[in-house]
DNA sequence: ATAAGCCCCTGTGGGC
DNA sequence: TGCCCACAGGGGCTTA
């Protein structure tokens, strides 16, 4: 499943092989999941860029000089099980072909998508439009988080949203509010808790970019890079895909349970859900102003 | 406007 | 042992 460790694992490896080619072409069926690919032909690739789980192409006139301003983006959403890869495949959907050779989309499950827009156009991509800060940025504030934080509702859900940062998705969400020791189901997060999950986000993501992100299993979500090497940060995972197992910190046995759709892992002892004190409700009489 | 739910898609694993 | 169905999941869309 990539998340942003991934998608930046996966920038950061097949920028060399792309940055400074022309697309000679972009075959694929399910145009309207592949948008408008033919407006990258001819262009050349000036670099990858990444934004939260969607990757980047700066796509230039071939003539311009590649420190110019693009004004075309070949945009990429690697989906649940989409992955480049060096050689066709059983779900190869789409066929990248640049004056260096092939490169190959691969996307058992077909939740990838792309779309050549103008440079910043992300009208079509509401999430991408409202993408929250980059975790590992300076953009990233904690007092911003811990405020929002305060009138948020369940927290898992809201970091999966993308708006409070961007990049969370199942994996190390789960993983961040494990090292926080917050409930996922958690709603309105004290000063404290957003401060705690706040640095935990850093961490995490810090941590498994390092790693090359997370692989797991042989399943059609398994996820690795396009020569076949895999990340290693799973061996890093303390909730994610562990339950029953003990928790590493109090030794309690991992629980899942479904939040939003997602399975969710956590550990009961070390993440209880704080009950909502009611008693300001009740002061006020239950009515709001 | 915001939040919650549904849907896409298909390989896999668990249950019977 | 073999078969079948529920599950996995990000994000776009619809609904309340």
């Amino acid at each position: 499943m990539p998340e942003l460790p991934e998608v930046e694992t996966t920038r950061r490896k097949i920028e060399p092989l792309l940055a400074g080619r022309i697309i000679l072409n972009i075959a694929h069926d399910a145009p309207q999941r592949y948008r408008d690919t033919a407006l990258a032909h001819g262009r050349r690739i000036s670099g990858l860029s990444r934004r939260g789980k969607y990757l980047i192409l700066h796509l230039i006139p071939p003539e311009a000089r590649s420190d110019e301003p693009h004004d075309l983006e070949l945009i990429v959403h690697l989906g649940m099980t989409g992955g480049f890869r060096l050689e066709e495949g059983l779900h190869t959907r789409v066929t990248l072909t640049t004056d260096a050779g092939h490169l190959y989309f691969n996307d058992p499950r077909r939740f990838g998508k792309m779309a050549v827009v103008p440079a910043g156009a992300y009208g079509g991509m509401p999430t991408l439009a409202a993408m929250g800060p980059e975790p590992l940025s300076d953009d990233f504030r904690e007092e911003d988080f811990v405020r929002r934080a305060a009138g948020a509702g369940a927290v898992k859900p809201w970091l999966l949203s993308q708006k409070p940062v961007s990049g969370v998705g199942n994996i190390y969400a789960d993983e961040s509010l494990w090292r926080a020791r917050i409930h996922p189901a958690q709603t309105n997060l004290s000063a404290p808790e957003a401060g705690r999950l706040y640095r935990a986000i850093r961490e995490v993501m810090a941590e498994a970019v390092a790693a090359g992100g997370s692989s797991l299993g042989d399943g059609p979500g398994n996820y690795r890079q396009h020569d076949g090497a895999v990340g290693f940060f799973q061996g890093q995972h303390a909730v994610y895909g562990r339950t029953g197992q003990l928790c590493p910190r109090c030794g309690t046995p991992i629980q899942k349970m479904v939040l939003s759709q997602r399975g969710t892992h956590f550990c009961p002892a070390c993440q209880p859900l704080r009950v909502e004190d009611n008693r300001h409700r009740h002061a006020e009489g239950g009515s709001h102003a």
